[in-house]
DNA sequence: AAATATTTTTAGACTAATCTAAAAATTGTA
DNA sequence: TACAATTTTTAGATTAGTCTAAAAATATTT
């Protein structure tokens, strides 16, 4: 139905457009995309066409509840294969995403629900986001960030604020994967660093900055 | 790596010279990849100028080694995506193909590897045709034609020579699916159809059209 | 072997997506 | 408010893949 490119757009415009409730400029896009201003231009002028989003010259762009829907679909493939490169295929946590990117565009809605039901419905991918459903919901989701858990409270860990690969590969080579328990014994006040206990062992000490960027559901 | 089309015109053309042993003509490749001969002579001379294939003008393609090789590999994709789609999500045998042609073109050797693994190392896909291993090997399957047995013998249903949508449906609602043990009672002597006895409950009539292009593992 | 039919190639054009460089509009600042 | 800086758009070119129509080569028939 909708290009690889253009789905790509879409999505982009959609991530933006969840961080800043104004209409998105050119260059943002072009940043977010990888690519120069005067394509952008050129795409959105062509998506315009379409009703997948309203632009007006030198004012930016909205999508359209359409765009938004198409947008939507593509995250929710994305999410639902990265879930199945990491449960199924046993992909690291940083290895998932670029896979994802390419496979998310494969068209075939019987193919997406299938997949669903395979991997059980899961609400969540590998990274933690919500993965929406088929009619385009997304649940809330209850994960707190790690530096917010006070000592001695646990938490399950579910997901990364940060998603880059760097990020990511640290989490793992720290065992700090996905689904183990983690319990805050001690938060130092000198640089608010934290002491943590991973799953009854191995006990840790992270960054203010690594806390932060980590998503628990928090245990009571 | 290579594109997507041109992985396309390498398997065309790979399936090609799996049946004729001369060199593969532009009219031949044009009508199998649903294109004109006027876009095929341009491609064509594209993948030449890669070391895919050799060509002479007026004289028509042979792959090289590495042609071969990328052509294997796309098929050794498709064939592994399809036995995914059939085991895992439980696609009907006709809806696999459609599904696979896209699937086949992500780019990713660890993916393939993984998704192998996943599947445990399969021999065949779902039609019955060989999965061509990690180094390209193909192993010689010993199926026969089913209407090569005997009266009295029995087969496993293994694959199909003709996988056009409307045989594969024919086939999946008459319950002659992939696994399920046939075995011939009769061979009617005046038009060659055949009565068949699957896995131990329902009597079926076969045209010998449709024994033709079933493909059974004989056992003994 | 000449005439005819078929196949293949060339030439030129088209679409989708991209780019660079320059022009136009908007925003920020003195 | 006017000048400078930044952002956005336009104009024109490029690449991959495709097409139609015509020309050239090959194959077939008489």
């Amino acid at each position: 139905m909708y290009s690889f490119t253009e789905e790509n757009y879409l999505k982009a415009i959609y991530k933006l457009q969840e961080q800043s409730s104004e209409a998105i400029n050119t260059n943002a896009i072009a940043i977010s995309i990888q690519t120069k201003a005067a394509s952008v231009t050129d795409m959105i002028k062509k998506l315009s066409e379409k009703k997948l989003l309203e632009y007006e010259k030198y004012k930016g762009v909205v999508l359209t509840e359409l765009g938004k829907k198409v947008a939507i679909e593509t995250v929710r493939k994305h999410r639902l294969w990265e879930t199945f490169l990491h449960n199924k295929l046993n992909f690291t946590w940083d290895a998932v995403h670029d896979i994802a990117e390419q496979l998310e565009h494969i068209q075939s809605q019987e193919l997406i629900d299938k997949l669903d039901d395979f991997l059980g419905f899961p609400s969540h991918d590998p990274h933690g986001d919500p993965i929406p459903g088929k009619n385009g919901e997304i649940k809330e989701s209850n994960f707190v960030i790690l530096s917010e858990l006070m000592e001695g409270e646990t938490g399950i860990i579910s997901g990364v604020v940060n998603h880059s690969s760097l990020f990511l590969k640290h989490l793992e080579s720290n065992e700090l994967i996905l689904g183990k328990r983690i319990m805050v014994e001690e938060v130092v006040a000198f640089d608010n660093s934290f002491q943590v206990k991973i799953e009854g062992k191995k006990i840790l000490q992270l960054s203010n900055e690594v806390a932060r960027n980590i998503l628990v559901k928090k245990m009571k």
